[in-house]
DNA sequence: CATGAATGAGAGTTCATTCAT
DNA sequence: GATGAATGAACTCTCATTCAT
């Protein structure tokens, strides 16, 4: 394949993309994106034999910037509270975002291919989250940030409400004043004399 | 529409609801359940228009039922922690759960046909689940059981994490010790002197 | 299925069965059964899945109907050479005839869907037939009508000469002239002082 | 056409031999071809528009071949008994290869493409192996090995049944035995004092 | 010459929906 | 009311064939 044929498979992988976000994924046939690509019936055949194989290779690529970005904006500065803060607000907006989320098209795959296997993609975003979440309460605790008798619960605690208000917003929306709420409950519940 | 209408009607519900806890929403078409129901293709017809009106009624069914569950088992003397335990042990059992439920299909459903508005029959589960714990949570603050700061963001709290375990468990698979784990959490974060 | 619909299913055999016939097994489709019926594309499927199947009904149909002609026009009075030519004429029409005629597909189907084992129902008739020669010659024998150290034999051999002039006249033609000069060479080397 | 697209054409050919033998004719496309040949799409299209005059090229090629086998291993001292048993062997040996062998494809070809004027390439080798069967034949009354009445027929006779077999194999399979036995019954009819 | 990406026609198949009985 | 045959739209997938590079 050459360099060409990689642009190409990007292009529709980035338009299908739109398309999963918009259509979720079991609505979403090999024809709509097709149309939405502008190229021939054939054509895509040629990069992608299914919705699920070209679905999981966008599930991959998110993954990648997903893992940068856990990584990536955090200063050697910040204090166990902001970098929490710092990813709750992250959190948050992805939450609330209406447009370009895979969200309910993630679900609706997993629902049906996903298995109970440590391969699951999304078992181990949920695990990894714990660990990032554990690690960080730890560090706020030995920094006097935080309290906590039981910072891996905490930690699951925390992933368990995002997915449950992720789900909640897919299925009858949710309010910016609910999950601040809701977010801050956690915080309180964590930071010492606030 | 006569007594024998009435009947038949009520077995393509309880026929249908099979279905779709074993497929889901988006699966299930007027086929599946002609076919699971025994009925000839136009008697469907005569009865529901779509998999969608068939599923709302099936839904409002369930909703009748839960609620009478939720007001059932409670004894005049039990404590709120006795009551708030035996409602999270309900909550994992139905969590467990692999056959017969219809998260999945409620959760298709939704993503699609869902709305914002005040009237979507999960919000209002939600919002009640909540009321019914704040007030529980009261209850145990004034009966010297529970310590908490904030009832209405713990019982938003257990909301949400019931409703991220149960989209996990269909996602990817949750254990039991998992949900112990976590119900434990909870319940610690409550109770006084524990 | 009712009877109007055993009646459809007949004229879908029919139909199908002149399309066989002029364009052989593999050039058929199941949209060129579905125009030649005058249906809808779905109503095919009501009955039939596959060009194979309808195929191996339109044979299981024609067998009975050749059961029937190898035993119906025997009178009690006719002698083995007459009977033996009767059956080479018969032989020789629906070598000669031109339309209406499933040999092409026949063997365009079992080229491919044939197998070796004692069902195969090409199998079964040819070795009827050699069954039926072999007999007809021992009693043209028994009457001193025929003369032939190896009744089998020369049963086989008939039958190879049949399936080998209906295979070159489907692939190159064969006249009549040509016909008539086989079978009589295969008469004359049964028939005393001819 | 330079000496390297001479090898490449002839490598096509091969190749596309192997294909033909394996799947017949109507099953093969151009794609089986390319994919086995690992040229490219258009390349292949450069020396050849269709699997039909692939096909008939290496027909053409086999038929020199089959030329060259035919007058090819008769010694002078052979007698026309041991050069009719060299050819019977030999087809007999065609006769039940499984593998390599174009038969089918050729059957399929010839059903639909064959035409009924003398230059059908089938015809031709059929008339051939008569004309050479009865000059034997004929070679053979006269050394005083054979009695035959009607050399013409029988060699005739001996095409058909070849024929019959060739076609009888591949439909539903033919034994060694069978082959055996009707050859020795076509020996026996011609062999004086058997 | 050679490549292989791209096109689009066409076959297979499934189902929601209608309608004559 | 009830049936189930029939229709036709929509989707999946495959290839022959072309064409820019």
């Amino acid at each position: 394949m050459g360099e060409k044929s990689i642009q190409k498979k990007q292009h529709i992988l980035d338009t299908a993309r739109k398309v999963f976000a918009e259509k979720g994924f079991k609505n979403v046939t090999m024809k709509d994106i097709v149309e939405a690509c502008e190229i021939s019936r054939g054509g895509l055949y040629l990069y992608f034999d299914s919705t699920e194989q070209i679905f999981m290779e966008i599930l991959t690529m998110e993954a990648q910037e997903t893992d940068d970005l856990f990584t990536g904006h955090i200063s050697e500065e910040d204090t166990a509270a902001d970098i929490l803060m710092l990813f709750l607000k992250e959190q948050k907006r992805e939450l609330l975002q209406k447009k370009d989320s895979l969200t309910v098209a993630v679900y609706e795959y997993f629902f049906t291919n996903g298995s109970t296997d440590r391969n699951n993609m999304l078992r181990k975003q949920f695990d990894a989250g714990v660990r990032v979440l554990e690690k960080l309460i730890e560090a706020g605790i030995a920094s006097g940030e935080f309290y906590c008798e039981d910072p891996k619960g905490a930690a699951a605690n925390i992933m368990y409400v995002l997915e449950g208000m992720k789900v909640n917003a897919k299925t009858f929306g949710i309010t910016e004043k609910m999950v601040d709420e809701q977010l801050l409950y956690i915080m309180q519940g964590l930071i010492v004399d606030v």
